[in-house]
DNA sequence: CTGAAAGCGCTAACAC
DNA sequence: GTGTTAGCGCTTTCAG
């Protein structure tokens, strides 16, 4: 036989299908007789019934999914991210259906119209772009939308962020007290709100502890290894810093490879800072000074976020900051050369 | 205006909803007038038609959603060969339903029933344990199922997975070329088929060179840096090896790990392979030797797999092997030292 | 407290 | 080639 169906189960307990959907729904628990209830719900456990969620969704125009949108999901920075909206979803009764936008604002749109071919209840955007057309759209809509991680200029949209300055504050302190006085810093590309907000944590860092804007910014044109390598090697003809803050790890590594191709030494030459904590960065060489976030937390607040707007679209938009750690490993130590020239031997 | 409906472009068009539908459905081109055909495109255009997949669903009793049951999103091993899946499916109008089951037996069970009840059309299997009850009874149920990665024992499952002994025979040849006699190895849990895939490729390998099983052999308790770091202790403690291949590159940092607390050196003392090719491990100290496979390529080829067996259930059940390669880097050099001792000085 | 009836959006079998 | 009708599985008025 195959799957049950509500008429099933209401044959077999005697009832009708309206009265066997009533008793089933938690919901409007004490408005069917207990007797009727019991009967049902032995029915329907003896049958196996589970209750399809395509019927009830075309029925109610609930769907209990939420589309979410990441840059990627093979990127190790937003997997936790995205584990955390996926268990917490999953714990209130919702599922998520994940698109990879790649960071291309084109095909952001064309996974946001697939998504909602199905109906979504809500969508999660952890791939916003600063002046993203596509958020923008969907809340013009009144569709319900939370962005984690990253936000969009100038839009009051409710948001899970990390506090990154908390991080990159106790980053910079730790190198000054180390006796750090040029830091740099290789931040990503300018168009995710994640770059400014961290440039502009380690300008504010230097600034309330005196030091004067030392010209000693480059960004590279995306969060990797490769990108980075290439930034900080620009910062490195220009002006010699014993030590910098990446704006993310894989960025810090590419520090790590400009470095040794100068022939200088992490944390005797230049002190290296990264962002993320991404696996692995604790057995790098040396083990990786870095900034963590929390990140199942923040996903599961995205969701929490999310479901509690579905149940009462009336809420304001709120901003929600989780705070962040510096992490010292092994990449960050004392001054140890002058820092007016480049010393490549 | 909320989202228009079929019902609302067949009166835009001037034509009866069936009509509209027939002349928006791509397998019945042709039985349609091509004025009518244009008609009924232009009003959808115009009036921003997205077709509901529920309702469709409700009628067609095909979702296009695929259950992916995956051992953990967050894990950089398995990320890669979901995004895979994710890229094939929805090329093909697919989504997927992403469940990380901690391979937890209990937790698989239960996401399965999770799913199910939102009528998946078919599932992806990445995180299946050799006695794998769910699988059993999925397929039992003449349900559409393809396993990745992992298989489960003793069952005649389509399924794509990696040939891991070309990767592993390579780099065994690698380090007897290089002089190594004495090979040692670190696997995973037992309980998944990779461990003894790979246990069995590094057996045979080591026979095929005439080299006697050196009884050098120790498993991990779970595929992780510290699991790998006991057991290669364990290993070091009664067996000196001049080399070793491990399971998994979480597992040869482990090995890294290990060698560091015993004061000996990589690859001077020890050379150390893994699998994988996780993100970071070419920048590990020393880069890190290891298997490549191909990860997205399989995600692809087992979504390919599954869609082909939905549209033609007669299939029969085939297994798909994809070649692995040895990356040679810097983890894994000449022996230097005899192998009759430890030198822990 | 429960039954009857309607309908969510869509497509397939059956007319003509 | 196109309209008519029915119904996928479910919930929710509306009666009683």
């Amino acid at each position: 036989m195959d799957k049950p169906t509500l008429a099933d189960v209401a044959k077999a307990a005697g009832v009708h299908r309206a009265t066997a959907s009533r008793a089933l729904n938690p919901a409007l628990v004490g408005r069917i007789s207990a007797v009727t209830t019991a009967k049902v719900h032995e029915a329907a456990e003896r049958l196996g019934y589970v209750p399809d969620l395509l019927g009830q969704g075309l029925r109610t125009s609930k769907t209990r999914t939420i589309g979410v949108l990441i840059p990627d999901l093979a990127n190790p920075v937003f997997a936790p991210i995205v584990r955390g909206i996926e268990d917490h979803l999953r714990e209130h009764g919702y599922e998520a259906l994940l698109a990879s936008t790649d960071n291309d604002p084109h095909r952001e749109a064309t996974l946001l119209d697939v998504l909602q071919t199905r109906r979504c209840d809500g969508f999660i955007v952890a791939s916003a772009l600063r002046n993203d057309l596509v958020v923008r759209h969907l809340l013009d809509q009144g569709v319900n939308v939370v962005l984690v991680n990253r936000l969009v200029d100038g839009l009051d949209a409710p948001a899970v962020v990390s506090d990154d300055a908390i991080g990159i504050t106790a980053a910079i302190q730790h190198l000054f007290d180390l006796g750090h006085r040029v830091i740099g810093h290789i931040g990503g590309p300018l168009d995710v709100s994640v770059t400014t907000t961290r440039l502009e944590a380690y300008e504010k860092a230097l600034a309330s502890l005196g030091i004067d804007a030392p010209d000693a910014v480059e960004h590279a044109t995306g969060y990797t290894v490769e990108a980075g390598r290439a930034a900080f090697t620009r910062l490195l003809q220009r002006r010699p810093v014993s030590a910098v803050i990446a704006g993310n790890d894989l960025l810090a590594v590419g520090c790590y490879v400009a470095l040794a191709e100068y022939g200088l030494r992490c944390p005797d030459d230049v002190s290296v800072v990264g962002f993320n904590d991404m696996p692995l960065t604790a057995h790098l060489f040396p083990p990786l000074s870095t900034v963590t976030m929390p990140q199942h937390e923040m996903g599961c607040a995205a969701a929490r976020m999310l479901l509690a707007r579905i149940n009462d679209p009336d809420l304001a938009p709120t901003m929600m900051a989780m705070p962040t750690a510096f992490v010292a490993r092994e990449s960050s130590g004392p001054t140890k050369r002058r820092t007016d020239g480049n010393t490549t031997d």
